[in-house]
DNA sequence: GAAAATGATGTTAGCGGTTTCATATTTATC
DNA sequence: GATAAATATGAAACCGCTAACATCATTTTC
């Protein structure tokens, strides 16, 4: 059996709540006696029961983390973010995948509620945005804005828009495609927002294609491209999308960056390792979820955010499938 | 304020044990008393406190995950796999990504006692193997093997070296380089030792060079190619590291699988958009995640396993990287 | 129809901590 | 030297829930 604080406070010879007293380093504890009790703590290998802590004192140092999937790079790296610097505050993070369905979302909002959790993070397009509000607990969005009243991460994706559309257009682009995410993501909207404003103001425009941006339809590429003969510059929302793209330009015989420019996003590992490399639009994934573990413990000690929604910066990584 | 048990039960006029046995669906409760109490539990939106109900139930229905980190592909399948299969089972999972850091083992460790987790599953090289012998909770290492008392969830790394060495010398394999991982690595020594016994026995062998699995030095890799003009087949331990070497012998203008085979390992997407496209082994690593948990949940329970060590089958993917 | 079994419910003692309050001992203040 | 303030400790209530036990009503059994 574990030893409890009992345990300890009989060996020690003293009451339960100077044991506490000596766990938690609050209120007085006499020098001497507190060798003591840690040298019976030491002995007995006594390890306080968070779950009965949490009971009274009403924070479980728990926090949950809600990420539609973790298997392919972007949230994985986010939720290792998280995690790093959660276990430095000394807090467990719970997380879960909902695979973006609203089902699985409530059940693991209530799985949250049960233990108790004091804070959440949600890297998720979440859909029951009505059961946050009743929540009750301090909540951050990464990567996406809910609402105008939740906090947020996010990335610069209007920058990071405006950064590839610069790149390409300083490489003579002038038939122009875009191969975005779903429309439904503010990410998609923003970059799209970012790029389209800059080739307006170079009297450039773009066609638009809608892709899966993690298993993109190969078929589908080879078509559009084939369509599209007379394009010579081209940006994707992920870099695995580009790298698809890449892909098929060479087996339709075009030469990158020589015949088209091509542009990633996310600088993945992978963008460095093809031929040519891609050049990329770099993200602080990693960043971004400390960052919100940062500011999440902020709402959580009731301290005041400096910004509400917090926008972290991207920059253009070059490599040689731009000219 | 939360509602709690007895708001629950002071509203319903019943006792707190009725409330607690129509949550638990355990004992003697009138068919219309169920009714009426869940009726207030469904009007006051009450939700058990888990926290509570684990500090006597000594069951925190939580269970504890180590990887070493979450990043590139592999563990966060692996995880995701995990967490997917125990949130049907009513189980959350606290995670750390330790860094192969001991010092960070023991840290999570203490949060993970002090959680009250039900069962602990390792998917790290763990370095404080006799802290483990006293943890006295169920635990369960993948990937690895631990100790041979310790139940494990592993790839057939053998077969998959084998499968590897067959298909290369299928292909008319004669000067054989393998860029392996760590050798300190159970999985490193198990595709070893299955690649070379295939060879042995049509009296090949191969050079092997020992690599990072995820962030290859690729100036080293082409330090080897260039110093072994006459390889003809490559077998890499990682996706990753067959993505550089293919792009390294681009580079050196050896055409690929013309004049030098080149299989990978793990079968990532990317495998299938690379020019040529690489054959690999693939590893069911969202299976293990999830056969891992369920064989944790048999040894949380006290039921026998079928087989203190499980091995889980790989197959080989034939692409266009070999002849 | 009395004894035994079953059904339905309540009372209460924990689980392992924290925290308030009471009490006792020092030390500081005028 | 008396009073106030600071230091040190313990007793006991409580956090929200479970479970053992007690009680009483209703059936079943012979």
């Amino acid at each position: 059996m574990k030893p409890t604080i009992r345990d300890v406070a009989k060996k020690a010879n003293v009451s339960v709540s100077t044991v506490s007293r000596v766990i938690n380093q609050k209120g007085y504890v006499h020098e001497e006696t507190k060798e003591i009790v840690n040298k019976t703590i030491e002995e007995l290998g006594f390890i306080p029961n968070q779950l009965a802590r949490s009971l009274t004192s009403r924070s479980s140092r728990i926090i949950g983390v809600i990420v539609p999937h973790i298997g392919p790079s972007f949230y994985g790296e986010l939720l290792e973010g998280i995690e790093s610097q959660a276990s430095g505050y000394g807090y467990k993070i719970m997380f879960c995948h909902t695979q973006d369905d609203p089902v699985r979302e409530l059940e693991y909002l209530k799985f949250f509620e049960q233990y108790n959790i004091e804070g959440l993070i949600i890297a998720s397009n979440f859909s029951n945005r009505d059961k946050l509000a009743d929540l009750e607990i301090p909540l951050i969005t990464v990567d996406h804005i809910l609402d105008e009243n939740i906090p947020s991460i996010t990335s610069d994706n209007v920058k990071g828009g405006s950064l590839a559309a610069q790149r390409l257009i300083k490489g003579g682009a002038k038939n122009i495609l875009v191969f975005r995410g779903p429309s439904f993501l503010l990410t998609t909207m923003e970059r799209t927002i970012g790029f389209l404003t800059e080739l307006k103001q170079h009297k450039l425009y773009a066609d638009i294609f809608d892709l899966d941006l993690l298993s993109p339809d190969a078929g589908l590429i080879e078509q559009i491209l084939t369509n599209n003969p007379q394009v010579d510059s081209i940006f994707a929302f992920s870099d695995t999308l580009a790298l698809v793209i890449l892909n098929t330009l060479k087996k339709l015989g075009r030469r990158v960056p020589e015949d088209v420019q091509l542009i990633g996003y996310d600088n993945t590992p992978f963008c460095e390792w093809s031929t040519p490399s891609i050049t990329t639009i770099h993200q602080s994934i990693n960043f971004m979820g400390k960052q919100s573990f940062i500011n999440l413990t902020r709402l959580i000690r009731g301290v005041e955010l400096e910004a509400l929604h917090d926008i972290i910066d991207v920059h253009l990584v070059e490599r040689d499938s731009t000219k």
